[in-house]
DNA sequence: GACCCAATCAATAATCATTCCTGAAACGGA
DNA sequence: TCCGTTTCAGGAATGATTATTGATTGGGTC
């Protein structure tokens, strides 16, 4: 298992004020285990193995709390629940409408997108995402054999 | 009241095998009265004081029915409901976090994103959006004054 | 104009992700 | 150890959306 709680972590818990508890370190573990693009849900899953007294709500908050410190981040597809990724380097996923498999989609250059789009708002603008839709090369293969 | 069933509309519908309903057509005035990016309940709300008798599933249905034949489209924020949108031209829309309000952003040069995103990623892609959002003049004003 | 059939509708129940609530437990400092 | 605060588990509640179902409608046919 890598060092998932490096300095790094350690130091946003402390400057945050949260404290530490065992229930988030498994949250944490459980999201590197899984090394997709969990939803809540499949973290829950994973960290049930190991504490089957953790709640699905306790993961939520859990989750919550590390995306507030900056520790993790989520992305938001619709007809999907929230995916949460560990990756903090700014990046593009794309996520299968037919499986929900998510993958990276490395080496894209967004340009000056964002500053454009704060250039031609009044808008304060606070966070942009790139959307990305599509068919993993497994169920586009399926869509007419299998 | 503009020509909102104009060839192109009626076409759609013939082509695709719908009926133009009065349902469908009161949606679709509504959707041009609230000339903002209205959600679907917003929609059933101006539907329903000409014609009360219209249940808010009847509307969802009518949506979904005029996006299929590519009459309207959707945008997704997470944190809020599905919007709605008569303007089919390409372009972006920034939703306020605090009150809500969704308004449109001009003039931003997307470039071949969309080229170099199917260029990086196996998966064969099937939509490509941009998710902004901010806080709008009014909200950005209040945020410590009002 | 009566009849027929398929499409559509209204109303309501169900679903599903997520949040809220509550009392219990754990933690950290005086 | 005692106290106040934070966090937790469990379960109920929420809210947007979809599914179900039986009734209604509307356009074509005789
Ligand atoms: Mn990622
Ligand atoms: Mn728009
Ligand atoms: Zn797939
Ligand atoms: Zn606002």
């Amino acid at each position: 298992m890598p060092e998932v709680l490096d300095h790094d972590i350690r130091e946003k818990f402390r400057r945050s004020g949260y404290t530490l508890t065992s229930q988030r370190r498994a949250v944490l573990e459980a999201l590197s285990e899984a090394r997709g693009h969990p939803s809540a849900e499949d973290v829950y899953l994973v960290v049930k193995r190991k504490n089957p007294r953790v709640a699905l709500g306790t993961v939520y908050q859990a989750l919550s709390v590390l995306e507030e410190i900056g520790v993790i981040e989520s992305k938001h597809w619709s007809d999907s629940p929230t995916r949460y990724d560990l990756n903090l380097v700014p990046h593009l996923d794309v996520r299968c409408v037919r499986c929900g498999e998510v993958a990276e989609v490395p080496g894209v250059e967004m340009g000056d997108i964002d500053q454009q789009i704060q250039a031609n708002t009044p808008y304060e603008v606070t966070r942009t995402a790139m959307l990305i839709e599509g068919l993993c090369p497994k169920c586009s293969g399926e869509r007419n054999g299998a």
